[in-house]
DNA sequence: CCGATATCAGTGTTACTGACATTG
DNA sequence: CCAATGTCAGTACCACTGATATCG
C-alpha cells in the first residue's frame, strides 16, 4: 500500500531530520522559511505560507522565533499595511547555510546506498505528485 | 532537498488519507492493525506494534477502539499469560475490505497520472529506504 | 533478578480550525 | 460589503516517554 509506505518513510525521515535540526536548535519550519526568503527575497507572511505549504498561523510563530534569533526582520509593508515584509538578515543567511549543511549530512544518511539514478527518479516522482496536486492543495 | 519533498508528499498523503478514513470513522492505525491481523493471523499486541511500526502504548488505544467496534477480539494467551492474542472477527474482515477499497480510491487520486513503471520504481525505492533503516528504526 | 508484555498518564510536534481586528 | 492579512486560542492526530504491574 503506497500511502502506508510514504507515511512510514516520512516518519523515518522526520525522525532523522528533526533530531539533526534539534541539535542546532532549529525546526523544519525554520529551515523552510529561511530557504524561501533566500530564494525569493523579502516576502509577506501569507506568501511565505503559500510557498512553503505552511499555515498562516504557524508562520506567525515561526517568524517570531526567527526574529528573536535576529535571523529575519519583520516590518510593515508601507504599500499594503495589512502585510508584514519579512527579510533575511546576514546572520540569517549564515544560519541557513549551517542548517543546509546539517541537512545534507542527514540526507546522505537517509538515502544511504541508493544509487544516484534511482535517487533522481525518486525525487522526480515526488515532485510530480506534488505538482499534480499543487492546485488542490494549499 | 529530498527530505523536504518527502515530508511535503507525506503531508499531502496524510491529508487525503485521513480525510478519506475519517469519512468511514477510521484512522491509519486502525487500518494498519486490521491489515496486519489479516496478513499474519492472531497476534500479540507487542508483535502488532513491531510489524506496524506503532508504539505499544498506541496499540493499546487502537485495539480498544477496534474491540469496541467488534472488529477484533482480545483475549489472554493461555500459553503466555503476559500476552493478549488479538484476532480478527468476520465483521473486522469486512471492515478491512471496506477501508481498503476507500484507500484504493484515494491512492489512485494521489498518484494520478503517474505511469505504472514509474509508480513501481517509486514504491521499490520507498521500500529500500525503509529496509535499509529497519535495523536502526523500530 | 532480568526481560518482555500490557496499560496508563502525559508530552511535544505538526497541521489545522475558528475567531477576531485591521486594511484594501 | 467583501476579501486578504496577521494574530491568537484551541483541536486532532501521530509519535513518543516514563512509570507501573504482571508474568516467564
Amino acid at each position: 500500500m503506497p500511502s502506508w509506505l510514504i507515511t512510514q518513510t516520512a516518519t523515518l525521515t522526520n525522525r532523522l531530520v528533526s533530531a539533526a535540526l534539534a541539535e542546532v536548535g532549529a525546526t523544519r519550519y525554520h529551515y523552510a522559511v529561511l530557504a524561501a526568503l533566500d530564494e525569493f527575497g523579502p516576502t509577506s507572511q501569507a506568501e511565505l505560507g503559500r510557498r512553503c505549504h505552511i499555515d498562516r498561523s504557524d508562520i506567525v510563530a515561526t517568524v517570531n522565533d526567527l526574529v528573536e534569533g535576529r535571523y529575519v526582520e519583520r516590518r510593515q509593508d508601507s504599500a499594503d499595511r495589512r502585510q508584514n515584509l519579512i527579510t533575511l538578515t546576514n546572520t540569517g543567511q549564515q544560519r541557513l547555510e549551517h542548517i543546509a549543511s546539517v541537512l545534507d549530512t542527514t540526507q546522505a544518511h537517509l538515502l544511504g546506498d541508493i544509487p544516484k539514478p534511482e535517487r533522481e527518479a525518486f525525487v522526480t516522482t515526488l515532485r510530480r505528485i506534488l505538482d499534480h496536486h499543487a492546485g488542490t492543495a494549499q
